[in-house]
DNA sequence: GTGGATTTGTTCGTATGTATC
DNA sequence: AGATACATACGAACAAATCCA
């Protein structure tokens, strides 16, 4: 691991048990330099990946500051939902409703960058938060570079923890599209929600290494969820 | 402006009039600065900041390439309507319905930095793309550090030339939060969609020199728009 | 398949500009 | 006005991934 992530997974956790709380002040570029014995650059890359994610915030001539509010559900370049969901503190959860693989559509293998009818390994089931359903969810994976996923997906809980064990260690959300549909009677079933009631749709595209690993497609219960996009100040 | 600005608006254009075709490997960093004759720490700022526009993407050991992908709605740290519209081949539009200035509601106030109270512009409308309603918005401003906006706003075409007029130069995001509702009658007479429909609904803060200067609500006729975030790639 | 060249990623050092306090 | 602190830009070196003969 960089010198840089290192600095920033240790801020990141410093703001989280509120070593800094929000609105204060970190100690200046030169001062976090000495203190991780690195240079100033270094530091720099670590505050500005934070504040890609929306945790810190600079001010040219008065410091970087903790950002005051907290979010949601951050749709940061590393979207890792379990992750997301402990983070603010509450049990992320999943169920599957179905493991299939099958040829891609054409859709499917143009966001994978694959040629239709390529095999494709699909998971379809339900997010949870706290033990109640806030979004369903429709991934899509290359079956050629992750042959071994289904069996991965029922092992482990995370998304997250079943690509790793297939090989793919640090996968990055390379675009998120957001649309918005109102429920169908299947898709209000599954959500406890009433049909026509409004769902935020979202599909992530993610690489690993150049490659497409996975199409995922969330349908968020609007009403449970606020995606919130920190952006970077530069 | 600085250097790596120029050049990230340079290769903008360069790729928006085609002579990098999406896919197309750029030339290599050092190239590329002795071209522009700077330091390739400079084009590196430079093609990062396009990397999380979403146009580029690079591999380590490969390249800087063009991304396949053309973007809809960009969610970047620079939101600007009329330009967003502009680069996708359309024509941006908009009507406002109300311009008022009123002391500032509880939520206003704490989003913009205020006692409640203070005075904030408010103002309302729809905006329009090839002269048809995509979404309505309601934007709000503290009253104290743009006071003649309502008069620029009725002058300008575009919300970035009001604020322009009123010496906010340059103004970023800090954080979008998503949402989804169905619209109700009014919205839905508005937009030209039914009642019931679904509605994308953003709220953008946005800061000018450590100061909030904007908190603008977004509601998207969600049939006619995708909101797209490119990620950074580190 | 291997080795060398190419290319991006990381880290250091240094200097200057500019906004804030 | 001076000190502080972030922003920009230069140069150098090495690591890591990729590519190609």
């Amino acid at each position: 691991m960089s010198l840089w992530q290192s600095i920033s997974d240790q801020l990141r956790g410093e703001i989280a048990r509120g070593k800094w709380p929000p609105g204060t002040r970190l100690p200046p570029e030169a001062e976090l330099a000495a203190r991780f014995g690195v240079n100033r650059h270094t530091v720099r890359h670590a505050t500005r990946v934070l504040a890609d994610e929306g945790l810190l915030y600079s001010r040219r001539g008065a410091g970087v500051f903790v950002a005051a509010t907290p979010v949601d559900y951050p749709l940061s370049e590393r979207v890792r939902f379990h992750r997301n969901i402990e983070l603010s503190g509450k049990v992320p959860g999943r169920t599957i409703d179905a493991i299939m693989t099958r040829p891609a559509g054409d859709a499917e293998a143009e966001a994978l960058g694959l040629e239709p009818g390529q095999p494709v390994h699909v998971a379809e089931g339900v997010s949870l938060v706290d033990f109640k359903p806030v979004a369903l969810f429709r991934s899509i994976y290359p079956a050629a570079l992750v042959p071994d996923l289904p069996a991965a997906l029922r092992q482990h809980d995370s998304v997250t923890q079943a690509l790793r064990a297939c090989g793919v260690a640090d996968y990055q959300r390379l675009v998120t599209r957001i649309s918005a549909r109102t429920a169908d009677a299947v898709q209000a079933g599954k959500l406890q929600l009433e049909p026509g009631d409004p769902l935020l749709r979202t599909e992530g595209l993610s690489q690993w290494q150049g490659q497409m690993v996975e199409r995922a497609l969330t349908w968020w219960a609007a009403e449970r969820v606020t995606l919130t996009l920190p952006h970077q100040l530069s």
